[in-house]
RNA sequence: GCCAGAGUAGCUCAACGGUAGAGCACCGCUUUCGUAAAGCGGGGGUUACGGGUUCAAAUCCCGUCUCUGGCCCCA
């Protein structure tokens, strides 16, 4: 078992790193890379002011894979615009030279800004520290207040592209003027280039909303409005599995079932606090007899009237209940996309009841199953310790030690190493929040663990103790997969479509190559079906090359083509997704392998 | 919600003021074939929806819905 989980663990980690070379950048030149990118953002903006005299400028600093300018423009910056920018760019560029560098006193800096008028950066210099240096990048007789560094000169070889444009409020606040930003990325080498580029044309081809159509996944209609998917049902097989998984975890566990209704009267969530601190997140009420009722945004209020519907003793806990709970969260509309971001979700969500004393083995016990869950799925993760937030949060002091020692502890026991988030706790405890990395490098979040002060205190939750006496119980919350929708849609992204065995749609397609051989292949598919796989027999009239396009298309993992020879010998041919290879084998060889594949959901294939 | 862009057959796209088209998919007939598209034929669109301009609108204008890229927020 160890040894396959390493095997498990080791393929993964390869077709990680496999995948993710195409994003890293060799380290070239004397200056960073980030430098680079800013160097460019500058000399983008000067690009920008010579083709839309009168532009303001915002910042423009260097991100994850790029960098970004945010400008204030006359008139709309449209997409076919930015190759206008490259070719000015390209022309300042060659006449550049050097970047200077000069230090100014906060009123020079202010009067050299006034002179152009540049509004923002007249704010931004002005929320500049006192005692801080104050300083401009010039280049090529255009100058930004800019705290550096910078790249020396321009007249070195770098390669940069301009991808896109977007709205982006300044400072980040909605309340702000929207600026327009433009996003591009820049390398040392045309090679680094191309290779973020193909990089990026990857990203596209796992894209969940396009594998989504073409394997005929799932939808959205404009009927039923943004933010709703539905299931078909390939996709509803693979979440069959993931159901199935989730629960044999557990139930290992001692988890229970448990389920709750989808509405309840509003009442309910007045005394969660839901309303109070959720409201703008919920759908408006309903009127069910007047009264108002109200669509569950969160599980907790459910599991909570269970837990309160008699009285509970210390020798019940701790309590663990699980539910596939959906909920609905009014979401604005510019943030839906695709499974990842949408309106109606569901979780998989549970809650434990437990003593303060119990805390961190349940907190262990929790953080053990987010690692055989996300390692099952070929998912490495980090984890994160989040703090008590700075501004308003609940409970006493030693109340957040005593939790956060506990979640330091559970993680000890548990093997897992904690990167700590400053404050990123919510207000009413402190959580463990996990990022998973895809096969494309890219980071989600999706497990949380996350101890409650708040809900036991204002539900008024308790139990009796060994002495008779009646004690608040700690409440945890965690999800794993934490939406059923997002954490599928990274799925298909991070296969890329390619289900491993145990997940996919369809397992097995049996080809008879004529007529006489679909009775074998039929009955083969007949075993198949009758060990819980998912097979199609593709016994019609059409030709055999065009099958294994149709199977290969729908990125099925086996392929069994069976003629005379195959019939004869009780054999199958055996075609495995993405292998030239074919081998013949005895059809309960194949099985055995089959069975063995789906029954330790292995990521070999 | 905000800024910008978009919505034509199931999918990918063409037509961009003058009769809405192609490939794939789908259906039918023929083909029974040894490894990634057999041949022939056929059906399918109130051009997202509603209004307007015009002799004439997929095409121009307005509104709504949905989607895309971001901002903000989040599972």
């Amino acid at each position: 078992m160890a040894s396959e989980k390493a095997a498990k663990a080791e393929n993964a980690a390869a077709s990680v790193a496999a995948k993710a070379a195409g994003k890293v950048a060799p380290l070239q030149s004397p200056f960073p890379l980030a430098t680079l990118r800013h160097s460019v953002s500058h000399l983008m903006a000067s690009a920008v002011e010579a083709l839309f005299p009168g532009a303001q400028f915002g910042f423009g600093p260097a991100i994850e894979h790029g960098f970004y300018y945010d400008f204030e423009l006359p008139e709309p910056l449209e997409e076919r615009a930015l190759e206008r920018i490259e070719n000015e760019m390209r022309r300042i560029a060659k006449k550049a030279g050097a970047m200077v560098c000069s230090e100014y006193t906060r009123e020079e800096a202010a009067a050299r800004l006034e002179k152009r008028g540049q509004k923002y950066k007249l704010e931004a210099v002005q929320s500049i520290p006192a005692g801080e240096k104050i300083t401009f990048y010039a280049h090529a007789g255009w100058e930004d207040l800019c705290e550096g560094p910078h790249i020396d000169r321009f007249d070195r070889p770098f390669f940069f592209k301009l991808q896109r444009v977007a709205g982006a409020y300044w400072r980040g606040d909605e309340k702000n003027p929207m600026l327009q930003r433009v996003y591009g990325t820049a390398f040392w080498t045309k090679e680094d280039l191309a290779q973020h580029l193909a990089w990026l044309e990857e990203v596209e081809r796992c894209d969940h909303r396009h594998l989504g159509t073409e394997l005929d996944l799932f939808s959205h209609h404009q009927e039923a409005g943004g933010g709703f998917i539905f299931w078909h049902p390939k996709l509803g097989a693979v979440r069959r599995e993931m159901e199935k998984f989730w629960w044999d975890l557990h139930q290992a566990r001692g988890y229970m079932p448990v389920y709750t209704p989808h509405v309840a009267r509003e009442t309910l969530f007045a005394v969660s606090g839901h309303l109070e601190n959720y409201g703008d997140l919920m759908y408006a009420p309903m009127a069910i007899d007047e009264l108002p009722y109200r669509v569950k945004p969160m599980n907790c209020p459910g599991h909570i009237l269970i837990y309160q519907n008699r009285g509970r003793s210390y020798r019940e806990l701790p309590l663990r209940w699980a539910e596939l709970g959906t909920v609905y969260r009014y979401e604005r509309s510019g943030v839906l996309h695709g499974m990842l971001r949408v309106r109606g979700f569901t979780q998989d969500d549970s809650h434990i009841f437990c003593t303060p004393e119990q805390l961190p083995g349940e907190i262990a016990g929790v953080l053990e199953l987010v690692r055989t869950l996300l390692s099952t799925y070929g998912f490495e993760f980090t984890a994160y310790l989040a703090t008590r937030p700075k501004e308003k949060s609940i409970g006493t002091e030693e109340v957040w030690e005593r939790a956060i020692a506990a979640l330091k502890e559970g993680a000890a026991k548990a093997g897992i190493p904690l990167e700590l988030d400053e404050g990123g706790g919510a207000f009413y405890g402190p959580k463990i929040d996990f990022k998973m990395k895809d096969a494309l490098g890219r980071e989600w979040q999706t497990s949380t663990v996350q101890c409650d002060f708040n809900l036991p205190e204002r539900f008024e939750l308790s139990f009796t103790d060994k002495d008779g006496a009646k004690k608040r119980p700690i409440m945890v919350h965690r999800a794993i997969y934490g939406s059923l929708e997002r954490f599928t849609g990274v799925l298909i992204e991070h296969y890329g479509g390619k289900f491993p065995f145990w997940l996919a749609p369809t397992q097995v397609a049996l080809i008879p190559i004529r007529e006489a051989h679909g009775e074998y292949c039929r009955e083969l598919a007949a075993r198949l079906g009758a060990e819980g796989l998912r097979v199609t027999c593709m016994d019609d009239a059409a030709h055999m090359n065009k099958k294994i396009k149709e199977a290969a298309h729908d990125k099925v993992p086996f392929l069994l083509i069976a003629g005379e020879r195959e019939v004869a010998e009780r054999k199958v041919t055996v075609r495995q997704r993405d292998l030239e290879q074919q081998e013949s084998v005895p059809f309960e060889e194949f099985l055995e392998r089959a069975r063995q594949l789906a029954r330790t959901r292995s990521l070999v294939l």
